[in-house]
DNA sequence: TCCCAAATAATAATTATTATCATTTAGGAT
DNA sequence: ATCCTAAATGATAATAATTATTATTTGGGA
């Protein structure tokens, strides 16, 4: 089960309870949190960690590729445990990120991108926008009175 | 060909030299760049003008949809001329973008996507590696040697 | 030419994140 | 079980990127 324990010790990385911790909640999430979030949901479990703990491990378990960084257009990085390679649905007002089942990097899309010579590193593919639920919410709020703000929202 | 003047006065914005500066800064380059290199390139034509002022107008000029930011992991936003709807190769090292003359969001992605509910406001495909000439430059340099912190770039 | 909302310059403030450093601790060696 | 040391941590300072504030200036219509 606690394959991630294996993980981290076989590269040498020590077992704390921070690390069990922030794995714990990022586990019991079925959304992106932010570090902030995180933070604060290790806070309540354990108020003397430290926030930069909880950087400092979210970027060890980036690089360790045990968690992935989502970054969303404006808005903090989210991170969530990393379950193989994929594409998200991101609920630009609660967080939520449902799973897209496929990848745009094949096909067509990938031999366009061979003849371009990059050299590839990594790829995202994001789709925002509002989740069933928020996108109800917002149809009935007022605050979308409209004016020159418009939503927030930039749509490249 | 000014049609931006158009497109900014036609919504009641100025026309203010420093718009026209940071216009012109952007239509004549090839590349992504980041708010600081085009406030450099704005002082260097009028020193006077406040990084503040690069920033409030590229925030509008996004907004009015005429130019497009670029969210690169690990460093600063970039921003381009908008040139209709596009998606990247961007290089890590430089900055250069190569335009992909092709959209994921259709065929089995688009109905995937349209099967979840989400309301979809934007999507982003972005490709991040290093052009030719910088993937050269770095086999040649001797600064990748290893160790734990890798390369800096995550691969999601 | 006059006027005033819009825009600007300068700078303070904020947000997200990383660096520093003194202290603590996990976990292998003894 | 205890000792030891590199690794990890907490607290906090520092940095980077961006936004907010505010007094002053200005584009462009009346």
């Amino acid at each position: 089960m606690s394959t991630w324990v294996e993980k981290l010790s076989a590269r040498g990385y020590k077992i704390t309870p921070q690390r069990r911790i922030i794995l714990e909640i990022l586990d019991n999430s079925d959304r992106h949190l932010t570090a902030e979030e995180i933070g604060l949901q290790v806070k309540e479990i354990e108020p003397s960690i430290s926030l930069a703990t909880v950087y400092r491990n979210l970027n060890l378990l980036v690089e360790l590729q045990m968690v992935s960084r989502l970054n969303i257009h404006d808005g903090p990085v989210r991170y969530e445990l990393h379950g193989g390679h994929n594409h998200h649905l991101v609920c630009m007002n609660c967080g939520a990120a449902v799973k897209l089942g496929v990848c745009p990097m094949q096909g067509e899309v990938k031999r366009i991108v061979d003849e371009t010579g990059f050299e590839v590193s990594s790829h995202h593919f994001e789709i925002l926008g509002y989740c069933r639920e928020c996108s109800l919410k917002k149809e009935l709020s007022p605050t979308s009175a409209g004016a020159k703000g418009g939503t927030g929202v930039d749509q490249e």
